[in-house]
DNA sequence: CGGAGACGCGCG
DNA sequence: AAAGCGCGCGTCTCCG
């Protein structure tokens, strides 16, 4: 389907191969015709975002079950065929784009990504869009596992299907008890004014102190790095940041006061009252989810930072009267994915059931919190300092394990590209990055002393790119099961659906669902499922359990 | 004045 | 205790 200014639209049939099944058809009014068309048969729409197109579908009350997202899926297809992004994130050096017809075939859809206000060619963009899937199709079919490839491309459809239901739904904020939050800790809020928002009374209170303890002639600015580190030195306290976790291990008065001080102006610039203005209406917080934002196949989002909410205002999340929340998070998400990709048998033992931390503390013989410091070392590739010894043991103890993400890490450090369990690739190193690490043509001509740190950092990414990029591919799997499973009782297309349970939330291993409290159960029992299910889809017959830690609550912060 | 980058810190 | 990975975003600061 294809959408136009207005309410009109085209749609065709297509066939499975892709190829059009019959002319395209104008409609006078898209929403209703999707609606019309969404509760006969198992329906699947292709279109060229869903991320732009969906939320005015929703805004017709509209909601759809099934997608193939063009620009998704064609972002999954190119990392994985090794051509350039169009908006490659990080450096923005990318390889030499691949002259290949796919390529080509994407292009003629770049001018309606302008949004601008011409009247735009409707059915070259379906041409486009119908070529584009027909092509994707094929090489989805070429992949050396297609059904692997392809349960990714559903998911990651379906995922953009679920961001934009839950921007539309929104989180169930209070905005009372967040103001009364802030003002607790931070006074009144002060008058808004045009400039620059005024420091709330707590904040100036706490940077005359500092000011007055580290004996400063005029007022130090706490906000202001470069201006408290020369304060601090003046003061005799001598450090190479300011950073909180410098400070704590500082002893000096000023030292309580700043640590004070940088938390509460976190929360008030981060998530203060303007944050509240600008994000929170109707008892919703809406923020906008960005899927595949992330080149793991996490999501990002874009405004309001959804992803960061700070913990201590999950106070302010609480279900509407006679609803709850079900708070359902993988438990030990990356260590059980690293367990099922490496095929590790005593690995996966130990994280068959239960506490999978535990289990490795006592396969090693050190205590839960050794075990869990090594392994994250060995997903991340620290060097560990105290946990270099529970690193070796865990070495000897899991090898399948442990050499899998070496072999990540080599591959990283050489420049070539890895994959996750559903295939998701990595981007190849950049120019820059080549250049750098390249051995000089010239043997008496040393190498670049960058070299070395900056291979390993490849290393390093690519190490942790396999577990991350998996363990988003199970969530992104569980979160489209758990949407089917939540629709599945529902009518096809109303959106909301009134009195239904509604996915609000999404936090990369982490799912928040409001519904009536006498739906919880069945909630709970769908998220269940839904781990199963995905499990299986994604991992086959492994014998690692994914365990879903779920809370029924009436809020977010009683949940753990 | 706006843009870019460093810094710092919230989340997983 | 922090680090090793991935992000978004606010403030400060410098630069053109």
């Amino acid at each position: 389907m294809t959408a136009g200014p207005d309410a009109a639209g085209l749609i065709c049939p297509v066939r499975d191969d892709g190829a059009p099944d019959g002319p395209a058809q104008r409609v006078p009014d898209l929403a209703a015709a999707v609606a019309a068309r969404e509760p006969s048969g198992d329906v699947r729409w292709v279109w060229r975002s869903g991320r732009l197109q969906y939320p005015r579908l929703l805004r017709s009350g509209v909601g759809i079950r099934r997608c193939h997202d063009v620009e998704l899926v064609g972002s999954l297809l190119r990392a994985r065929d090794g051509e350039s992004l169009p908006s490659a994130a990080g450096d923005g050096t990318t390889v030499a784009p691949a002259e290949s017809g796919a390529a080509r075939t994407d292009r003629p859809m770049l001018p309606f990504e302008a949004g601008d206000s011409r009247e735009p060619d409707q059915a070259a963009e379906l041409a486009a869009v119908l070529t584009a899937h027909a092509d994707q199709l094929a090489r989805i079919r070429a992949d050396a596992d297609p059904a692997r490839f392809g349960l990714l491309a559903a998911a990651e459809s379906a995922g953009a299907l679920a961001a934009a239901e839950m921007s539309a739904a929104g989180l169930p904020w209070r905005a009372d008890v967040h103001d009364r939050l802030l003002t607790g800790l931070l006074g009144p809020r002060p008058p808004v004014t045009a400039g620059p928002a005024l420091r709330p009374a707590r904040l100036s209170e706490l940077a005359a102190q500092i000011t007055e303890t580290l004996g400063a002639a005029r007022p130090v600015n706490p906000d202001s790095p470069a201006q408290l580190l020369r304060a601090l030195a003046a003061g005799g306290v001598r450090v190479p940041s300011t950073r909180s976790a410098v400070l704590r291990r500082v002893d000096h008065p000023v030292v309580p006061l700043l640590l004070e001080y940088k938390e509460l102006a976190r929360l008030h610039a981060a998530n203060g009252w303007s944050w509240l203005d600008a994000w929170v209406s109707g008892g919703r917080f809406r923020p906008e989810y960005v899927p595949g934002g992330v080149v793991s196949g996490r999501w990002a989002s874009r405004g309001g930072g959804a992803l960061q909410i700070p913990r201590l205002l999950r106070q302010a999340v609480v279900a509407d009267p006679g609803w709850t929340l079900v708070v359902a998070d993988a438990a030990q998400l990356e260590p059980r994915i690293l367990a099922a990709l490496a095929g590790d048998r005593p690995f996966a033992q130990a994280a068959a059931a239960g506490d999978l931390y535990q289990a490795v503390a006592a396969a090693i013989g050190a205590d839960r919190a050794q075990a869990k410091v090594a392994l994250l070392s060995a997903m991340y590739g620290g060097t560990g300092g105290d946990g270099g010894q529970s690193l070796a043991l865990l070495r000897r103890r899991f090898p399948a394990a442990a050499a899998f993400v070496e072999d990540a890490a080599r591959a990283g450090e050489e420049g070539r590209v890895v994959r996750s369990v559903l295939g998701r690739t990595c981007p190849p190193p950049s120019a820059a990055w080549r250049t750098l690490t390249s051995e000089p043509g010239d043997p008496d001509q040393a190498r670049d002393p960058g070299a070395g740190p900056a291979a390993r950092a490849r290393g390093r990414f690519t190490r942790n790119f396999v577990v991350q990029a998996s363990a988003a591919d199970w969530a992104l799997v569980m979160l489209a099961l758990l949407r089917t499973r939540l629709r599945a009782a529902q009518p096809a297309t109303a959106v909301p659906s009134p009195g239904q349970p509604e996915l609000v939330f999404f936090q990369h291993d982490e799912v928040i669902v409001h519904c009536p409290a006498a739906a919880a159960t069945a909630v709970v029992t769908a998220v269940e499922g839904a781990a199963a299910d995905a499990t299986r889809l994604v991992f086959g017959g492994t014998d690692v359990s994914f365990p879903m830690t779920t809370a029924v609550v009436g809020c977010y912060a009683d949940a753990k």
